[in-house]
RNA sequence: GGGGGCGUAGCUCAGUUGGCUAGAGCACUGCCUUUGCAAGGCAGGGGUCGUGGGUUCGAUUCCCAUCGCCUCCA
């Protein structure tokens, strides 16, 4: 098949699932010594509930230049043996408890990763003597400054270096940015471990622009997608390389302290090599390396288990969220075997005659339903429910059993519904109206961003809500103001054509024909829904849509920001709520102003005057203040005749005190100052300012006194501030200094 | 989606049983030394300690929220 040679691949299955492992022997021929079994790798699970099941998957052996032996099952050689085949049997349904059930009819769900085979069909028989590798190999030597057969590592690194250089590019060109999840993760993971293997050659100048212009250049005929986009690619490379440089000085730094007092066949504690890894992204290879150089090793077991645990960590946060993990989940179980799928009429209707099929505590559930269910980022429906003995007020609508069962969140208004009865479920249309056309305008902000920002922005999560719309995307910079307006220009000219909103089902083949965008890593069916709002915005969606663009009115991008790194979010609104955004600014521009007593034109001007009148004010405060406390600094010092100043004194505040007590000390004659005070009639400050000269040590000076006062603190040599909180004591406190110096 | 960490002078950062005049290096300004350069000496400017709350007699330090950034896992 494909002549790929099949002596080099390798295929594991799960534990449980000895069946698998039959038949890729009895009736595949493949070789029992090459089929492994996996746990958890070998699990495909499509969320915390819903269908999942055993798979079992196909890898190719890159060969043992680029990793040791021991098949897939074996972490450390996870780039020699690459999967390039996934078959999945989906065969049960997991329910909110967490429990297995089997699905009525099983499935088999099978994939492979394109550019992964072509990968395997190019690089065959030997990767590394493709043409484009050798020569990528060759610029690699002269950036590194190593050669080939130098060493056994130097080999591996260059040849690293060339194919990481090379997978990067077509990432990149292909869209995807480093980040810290899917794609964008393996991305970032490849060029950090290229810049690693660099690292450890010592080399410590930039490598990938270099090696990645080369690539551009020697492949940009056969794939002139590459030399359109070289800007763009060696940009993001780059950035990518400096950033993890950045990474690895401050891990370097860390790990220096760390193996500080650390010698020969000495071991250095899992959970600093963990800690570097988790906290500072320090490659724990990097970590054995440095370690090495002074003959001492890593406690690799602690890592281990340090990482299973953060692991488990992710997994029981990400099963535990949006399940009602109750009793309720078995019923609305029964619901659904009972009386099939909640059919979802709210396209069409916003008011739809049902059946109430069951209650549970204030959750009712309907044969048919007008109400929208939160799910792909829109919010789910409010409304009305109204029977023959009373009504319920709908305040929330979600999925019981994702896809499945609507589960519309009651309070009560007035009367009862019963099971069986006969009702009338009314949405809130104004509500949904107002989100449908934030829902719509997603679509073209989303289209917008593209044109404006480029390709590579794909979307990370959504929200649509009747006030507002939120949209995260990959990006990896802020989006100046002048791209925002670019991109309102743009979204909103295309409103502006009022062209057609077309929403209808299709194939999901049909749809990729069409080049409608799918949504981040989401399993569709066969059956999809395709949006297409306007001439460019082709998208699967199953949300709810206006029918023509002009319904959305304005859409006003209201803010930006990050939330992650090289991810985006912006919030938008449309329709009225522009209007009422507009006339809230207003509202502010205008009553910031008065208060400032200026007009709105001129508030900047306004702001910038008061802060810098705040500022001057400030300084002349503060040297007004030091001239009094100077001031009353010399009269005290010319009241002592032994070089001692004890005394209470009326100040406002602690730093006032403290600069007193310096002054004092300072004045000729004086050795010793020791001033306590209430300031603003809270508390107490007691500060001690001596000479060096006079031998004593400030902070041991009041110590007594500090405590007789109920506090603590001031234990500095030649100033102590301390405090405490009996006022009534402060006099009987300088007592006790004067005493002590007696 | 979950966890860990960071935000102090223009830059790189230090500052822990909460109180020790908010510091260092580089950069900047002035003066001195030098034939000039490199450099050195002296003096100086520059900080709402990310922002907003809270605890406390007292918070850069502890707690909460918020914004920005780094990082691991899913």
């Amino acid at each position: 098949m494909l002549g790929i040679d099949g002596d080099r691949l390798w295929v594991t299955c799960h534990v449980d699932d000895d069946e698998a492992e039959e038949i890729w022997v009895d009736s595949v021929g493949f070789p029992r010594e090459r089929i492994q079994r996996l746990d958890k790798d070998n699990f495909w699970e499509m969320g915390e509930t819903g269908p999942c099941g055993p798979s079992s998957e196909i890898f190719f052996d890159y060969g043992p230049e680029v990793g040791p032996q021991g098949g897939p099952a074996n972490p450390a050689s996870e780039n020699r043996y690459v999967e390039i085949w996934n078959l999945v049997f989906t065969q049960y349904f997991r329910g909110a408890d967490g429990s297995l059930r089997d699905l009525p009819n099983r499935n088999v769900d099978t994939g492979a990763g394109l550019e992964r085979i072509l990968a395997v069909l190019n690089g065959s028989p030997s990767l590394y003597q493709a043409d484009v590798l050798s020569r990528l190999v060759d610029v690699a030597q002269k950036v590194t400054g190593h050669s080939l057969g130098g060493s056994e590592l130097g080999d591996i690194a260059l040849r690293l270096l060339a194919d990481h250089t090379r997978t990067s590019v077509f990432l990149v060109s292909d869209g995807v940015i480093p980040s810290n999840e899917d794609r964008g993760y393996v991305l970032r993971r490849i060029i950090r471990r290229a810049v690693r293997f660099a690292y450890m050659l010592d080399v410590r100048s930039l490598v990938l622009p270099q090696l990645s212009e080369s690539c551009i250049e020697i492949m940009g005929s056969a794939y002139p997608e590459l030399a359109d986009q070289s800007d763009y690619i060696l940009d993001m490379i780059t950035r990518e390389e400096e950033k993890f440089r950045r990474t690895l000085a401050r891990g370097s730094t860390l790990l220096d302290e760390s193996l500080e007092g650390l010698g020969k066949g000495d071991q250095l504690d899992g959970r600093v090599a963990f800690e570097l890894h988790d906290t500072y992204g320090f490659p724990l290879e990097v970590t054995e390396e440095m370690a090495d150089l002074r003959g001492v090793s890593v406690d690799k077991v602690v890592f281990d288990q340090e990482m299973e645990l953060q692991r488990e960590r992710s997994r029981s946060a990400s099963r535990k969220t949006g399940v009602s993990a109750d009793a309720d989940a078995a019923a609305e179980r029964a619901v659904l075997n009972d009386h099939g799928p909640t059919v979802f009429t709210g396209r069409e209707e916003v008011s739809s005659e049902a059946v109430v099929v069951a209650v549970i505590g204030d959750a009712v559930y309907l044969d048919r339903t007008p109400f929208y269910a939160e799910s792909g980022g829109q919010v789910g429906d409010i409304g009305m429910i109204s029977g023959p003995t009373g009504s319920v007020r709908v305040i929330d609508t979600n999925y019981a059993i994702a896809g499945m069962l609507h589960r519309h969140v009651t309070e009560p208004n007035e009367g009862l519904l019963e099971v069986g009865q006969t009702v009338v479920a009314t949405i809130d249309a104004n509500r949904r109206n107002a989100i449908r056309r934030n829902h719509t305008a997603t679509h073209i902000l989303h289209w917008a961003l593209r044109e404006v920002l480029g390709e590579h922005v794909k979307q990370q999560g959504s929200l649509v809500a009747p006030d507002r719309l939120r949209f995260d995307f990959s990006h990896f910079a802020a989006v100046t103001p002048e791209e925002i307006a670019e991109i309102e220009d743009l979204a909103n000219a295309e409103i502006l054509t009022n062209a057609r909103v077309d929403h209808f089902e299709t194939s999901m083949d049909d749809a990729r024909e069409m080049g409608a965008i799918a949504f981040f890593g989401d399993k569709y069916g066969d059956v999809v829904r395709v949006l297409r709002a306007g001439a460019h915005s082709t998208e699967l969606c199953g949300g709810t849509h206006v029918y023509a663009l002009g319904d959305i009115g304005l859409v006003k991008v209201v803010s930006e920001g990050s939330i992650g790194s090289n991810i985006r979010r912006i919030e938008a609104v449309t329709g009225l709520g522009v209007l009422e955004r507009i006339r809230a600014e207003e509202q502010l521009a205008g009553q910031a102003a008065s208060l400032l007593g200026v007009n709105a034109d001129s508030l900047v001007d306004g702001v910038e005057r008061k802060v810098a009148e705040a500022k001057s004010l400030r300084g002349e405060l503060k040297e007004l203040r030091s001239e009094l406390v100077a001031s009353r600094a010399k009269d005290l010092a010319a009241e002592s005749t032994d070089g001692h100043v004890i005394e209470h004194v009326e100040v406002d505040s602690r730093e006032d005190l403290r600069d007193m007590a310096v002054m004092i000390r300072d004045q000729p004659g004086v050795s010793i100052a020791v001033l306590a005070s209430s300031p603003g009639g809270k508390g107490v400050g007691i500060v001690a300012a001596v000479d060096p000269s006079s031998g004593v040590n400030a902070g041991e000076l009041i110590s007594e006194a500090v405590r007789l006062v109920g506090g603590g603190g001031g234990k500095g040599g030649e100033l102590a501030v301390a405090g405490g909180r009996d006022a009534s004591k402060i006099d009987e406190a300088l007592d006790l200094v004067r005493e002590k110096l007696r």
